[in-house]
DNA sequence: CAACGAATAT
DNA sequence: CATATTCGTT
């Protein structure tokens, strides 16, 4: 095979190196895709026409990581030749006709991904991943075996600083499995990774019709991710497809998916001409995560269930929906605030069972980086702080301690126009973060913490100090009843998911371990 | 009136 | 429980 696990092992900076074989007719975009490529350290080897494609790949096998191939009216049949021809040279397509049944013939005889040019950066930036797929899912099932190799990788990449427990490395990969920047048009990565080669059937048809309403078994498929933009959608909501017109060409009849990106469970409405999506919305973690990219793109003070609306770009889903789903998240983001408010009082004194014995005391006022905490903010990677923020920070008392009632600051659940971040966004120094809030895989059962982990993938767990449930209880209602005290402000750590995600849209798709600021020496 | 957030209902 | 629906405000 072209890349094993092995190699992708001792890969260093992977995927820097990368080789593509690059086939564009069109020498302009060619070009620009291989400078783009190029760019991004990959390395590429472009050719104009199938047969030198065909040939670069039967006589240098192991010579490319992976194959770009531009489809077209004209070399329609070579080209679906070299797909067959390269069995474990992981191949993108890539055309600038949006045609379904084209798309699925490619995908059917074994094309990793259908990107639709113009091929951006972020479409181009994660083909590594096909690399990756193709390598473990060789070698072994791509289930559990290969993540476990991923985390391998990670903890190799990690320099031992002690900082991340296994589980904390579990959620970076989930992370990094879940984590496609959004926007782009990539995300059937994940699905046909999951789900390999040929199912594309049940995959795509299912978002039609196959979605009965018989719900309550919960068996109902996760899997109507509301993800496939632009692969099928040509829904009012995009912009306008002119490409359709170039479907005869390829002979494709009429679009058999409509609706494609609605929400799941639809299944009901269909038959009454009027749309009564009147059924639940199913918050699958593809669509949270929208929601989730929408909220940080409008900014925190900002994202409004209209304008989430909007943005989501989801058929079907309602601002009720929306307002629904803000509502229990904002819920929950007051619900962690005030316990970590209370956790840092309760933090004084940091308990030997941490993991801080290695920390050194903290300093009062860590001046530097107001964003080296790790990430307190794992558990919601939802609000990302806008960086119209400057980066200074009002703490309010000394470490560990804020004056609570502090009049003259606003409620914190109007919409800050000062720092403040209504969502209740971490604000204490971050040097604090790690006596309280690692993600530590305490089972979250014990601490009354069951609303946060469950859902979308989230890391777990959350405070591995707290107090008695009752105390806390207590402050909690004591803080209800006073919710013009302030909350001492400060920044945010990012989430380790924007961080991918930023990481990720720089090119930088492994996890450099010093992005953990806490550690200490 | 529409959209918001909170409260309440399912 | 997760979402939907309703309610009072802006």
């Amino acid at each position: 095979m072209v890349c094993t696990a092995d190699d992708l092992q001792e890969w260093k900076d992977f995927p820097k190196g990368l080789r593509v074989l690059l086939l564009d007719r069109d020498s302009c975009s060619a070009t620009e895709i291989r400078s783009k490529l190029e760019e991004m350290e990959y390395v590429v080897y472009s050719c104009t026409d199938e047969k030198e494609a065909l040939s670069a790949i039967l006589n240098t096998p192991g010579n490319f990581h992976v194959a770009i191939l531009e489809v077209c009216a004209r070399n329609y049949d070579e080209i679906f030749k070299l797909l067959g021809a390269s069995k474990d040279l992981p191949i993108i397509m890539t055309s600038d006709v949006h045609c379904l049944s084209t798309m699925m013939k490619c995908i059917a005889l074994g094309a990793v991904e259908f990107l639709l040019k113009p091929l951006s950066e972020d479409k181009l930036r994660n083909i590594w991943q096909h690399v990756i797929h193709k390598a473990y899912s060789n070698t072994s099932k791509p289930g559990e075996e290969s993540v476990a190799s991923l985390m391998q990788l990670q903890l190799e990449n990690e320099d031992k600083n002690g900082v991340p427990e296994d589980m904390e490395i579990l959620s970076w990969i989930q992370d990094i499995v879940w984590e496609q920047p959004e926007g782009s048009d990539d995300k059937s990565q994940l699905n046909l990774g999951a789900s390999r080669q040929g199912s594309w059937e049940s995959g795509d048809q299912m978002n039609c019709s196959m979605e009965t309403d018989c719900k309550d078994k919960d068996v109902q498929s996760k899997f109507v991710e509301t993800t496939s933009h632009d692969l099928v959608c040509e829904g009012p909501i995009q912009e306008g497809q002119p490409q359709l017109s170039d479907k005869k060409k390829f002979g494709v009849e009429s679009d058999p998916l409509a609706a494609e990106n609605s929400i799941q469970g639809t299944g009901v409405n269909q038959s009454a001409g009027s749309k009564a999506k009147k059924t639940k919305v199913d918050w699958t973690p593809e669509l949270h995560r929208k929601f989730v990219q929408a909220v940080e793109q409008l900014g925190i003070d900002h994202a409004i269930p209209s304008k989430i609306l909007e943005l989501m770009k989801v058929e079907g889903l309602t601002r009720h929906n929306i307002a629904s789903h803000l509502q229990q998240k904002y819920r929950m983001q007051k619900k962690h605030v005030m316990q970590r408010e209370e956790n840092t009082r309760w933090s004084h004194y940091p308990r030997s069972t941490l993991q801080t014995n290695h920390l050194k005391p903290i300093m009062a006022y860590p001046s530097y980086h107001p964003n080296c905490g790790i990430s307190v903010s794992a558990v919601y990677p939802t609000w990302r702080q806008t960086n119209d923020r400057p980066p200074n920070i009002h703490v309010c008392g000394p470490f560990g301690y804020r004056h609570w009632p502090q009049p003259g600051i606003q409620p914190w659940n109007s919409y800050a126009r000062v720092q403040a971040d209504t969502w209740g966004c971490p604000v204490m120094p971050p040097s604090h973060a790690p006596y309280f809030s690692y993600p530590q895989l305490v089972s979250a059962s014990q601490h009354n913490m069951h609303t946060v982990n469950k859902s979308y993938g989230m890391p777990q767990g959350l405070f591995d100090l707290q107090p008695d449930e009752e105390v806390v209880d207590k402050i909690v209602k004591e803080a209800m009843r006073q919710p013009w005290s302030p909350l001492p402000l400060g920044l945010k750590p990012p989430s380790t998911e924007s961080v991918l995600t930023e990481l990720s849209k720089q090119g930088i798709s492994t996890v450099p371990p010093q992005i953990d600021g806490s550690r200490s020496p």
